[in-house]
DNA sequence: AGGTATTCACATGAAACTATTCTCTGAGTTAGG
DNA sequence: TAACTCAGAGAATAGTTTCATGTGAATACCTGT
């Protein structure tokens, strides 16, 4: 037999640590959602009416992340959609992820999607912006109903293209005579409304729900109750669940991130053969964790951007600091030696307030007085992460 | 000494441009009746 | 005459460039003692 096939047989032989991993998974919605009965009564009573159909007011919803406001307002639709379907109510739910990359990022592809949704398709370029609302006005108006329309990170969405589609989403309504529309907002930032402008900030946040974040010990019960689903008995050791939860504690409370590390944890332990699941699996898979993100954002962004975090890894070191102006030279220096465009620098500067806000790097803008103002950036990555990272690079822009 | 004015080296903003992908339209072409 | 092809106009979008303006504090320059 060959030598692959043993390690499937053994992989069969050996009774998992897991029972059922999907769990542990961000896609997993569990039936109950515990610490947030307050919040989910408090959202179901401001949406009931629409199983009326009579319009209910617009909703916003902040929290950090991690902390149950997606899930929340995700379980609420499911019910009222159950309920409706149960008695013939017309209402729609739809649920947006307005981050998401090249699907409801843009004032076209949001419309767009809405109109997907009401089962019609839409080409992904070529026709002017109100066609399209056109055509969604149109299918909205097509029969009586009422739609509640959930705009997940809408931070993301104005902070890229403003508020004035916001603007003009709050105001279908007064357009259309059959049907309406609900909008909840779902915002990660809890200032995000500050700076919006104040026609849009009355009438969008109506009704405002703020999700605290979970403290240690809810972060365990969470945890506690994921793990008894997801692993055997028993195979977790004492104080990991503890500890587990302290790590989110550190980083306000983000539940998501418990669970995922404690689910990487378990594979970790699953695959170096252990039995049991312990500290040292969890404290790998925080650093696991960790530089796969890195590692992730930083391969996901385009060839530019790579070009200058790849500048900065050859120059940089823990605790040297750099600023624009000598990354300008090195990164101009090195695309002249390998053929690539060389970007102004005023680009070069976004770029790297770019890759700041993915925790690339970590730069501050300080004042060196009489020699100018400029960016001071280092790098908190480990040895091994920059390696790697640089060894990444190198192949997908073919350097030597 | 104490106060203010300069000055550096970028940061930050706005607008406009480029290349790509896509639709829609209407003129020209083709094939069949 | 209906069906087909194909170029050209117009959109959306990402990634840039160009031009313009902003900025914090170390220094230079005064001023009066």
């Amino acid at each position: 037999m060959l030598k692959i096939g043993n390690y499937f047989e053994n992989f069969l032989k050996k009774d998992s640590l897991f029972v059922d991993k999907s769990v542990l998974l961000s896609s997993h919605y569990p039936e109950d959602i515990p610490y947030r009965e307050e919040q989910i009564q408090e959202i179901a009573n401001i949406l009931a009416p629409a199983l009326r159909l009579e319009r209910t007011s617009n909703l916003f919803v902040y929290g950090k992340t991690g902390t149950g406001k997606t899930l929340s307002v995700r379980y609420i639709l499911l019910s009222m959609r159950q309920i409706a379907e149960k008695n013939n109510i017309p209402i729609q739910t739809i649920y947006l992820n307005c981050k998401l990359k090249r699907v409801a990022d843009t004032e076209y592809r949001l419309i767009a999607q809405l109109i997907k949704f009401l089962g019609q398709e839409i080409p992904p370029t070529g026709l002017p912006t109100d066609e399209v609302y056109n055509i969604f006005y149109k299918l909205v108006e097509r029969k009586k109903q009422l739609i509640l329309l959930v705009l997940d990170e809408v931070d993301q969405l104005t902070k890229k293209i403003g508020d004035e589609m916001l603007y003009n989403l709050t105001r279908i309504n007064s357009e259309l005579h059959h049907s309406q529309i609900c909008l909840i907002g779902i915002s990660n930032n809890l200032i995000f409304a500050e700076n919006l402008d104040p026609r849009v900030k009355s009438s969008l946040s109506e009704e405002e729900i703020i999700f605290p974040p979970y403290n240690a010990i809810q972060i365990q019960d969470i945890l506690r109750k994921r793990a008894a689903k997801a692993f055997c008995e028993g195979t977790v050791e004492a104080g990991l669940i503890e500890k587990c939860a302290a790590f989110a504690a550190r980083e306000h409370g983000d539940a998501r991130r418990a669970i995922d590390l404690l689910r990487v944890a378990g594979e970790i332990a699953e695959r170096s053969g252990s039995l049991t699941i312990s500290i040292t699996h969890l404290d790998e898979a925080e650093h696991r964790v960790e530089s796969d993100k890195i590692i992730n954002a930083a391969t996901n962004q385009p060839k530019q951007f790579q070009l200058v975090l790849y500048t900065l890894l050859l120059v940089s070191s823990p605790q040297k600091q750099i600023f624009t102006g000598e990354i300008y030279e090195l990164y101009s220096t090195l695309c002249k030696k390998s053929n690539y465009n060389v970007l102004t620098q005023r680009r070069v500067s976004d770029i790297l307030a770019e890759l700041d806000m993915l925790g690339i790097i970590n730069a501050n803008i300080i004042s060196k007085g009489r020699y100018g103002r400029t960016r001071q950036i280092s790098i908190s990555l480990e040895e091994s992460v920059v390696t790697k990272l640089k060894e990444i690079l190198e192949k997908s822009l073919h350097l030597s």
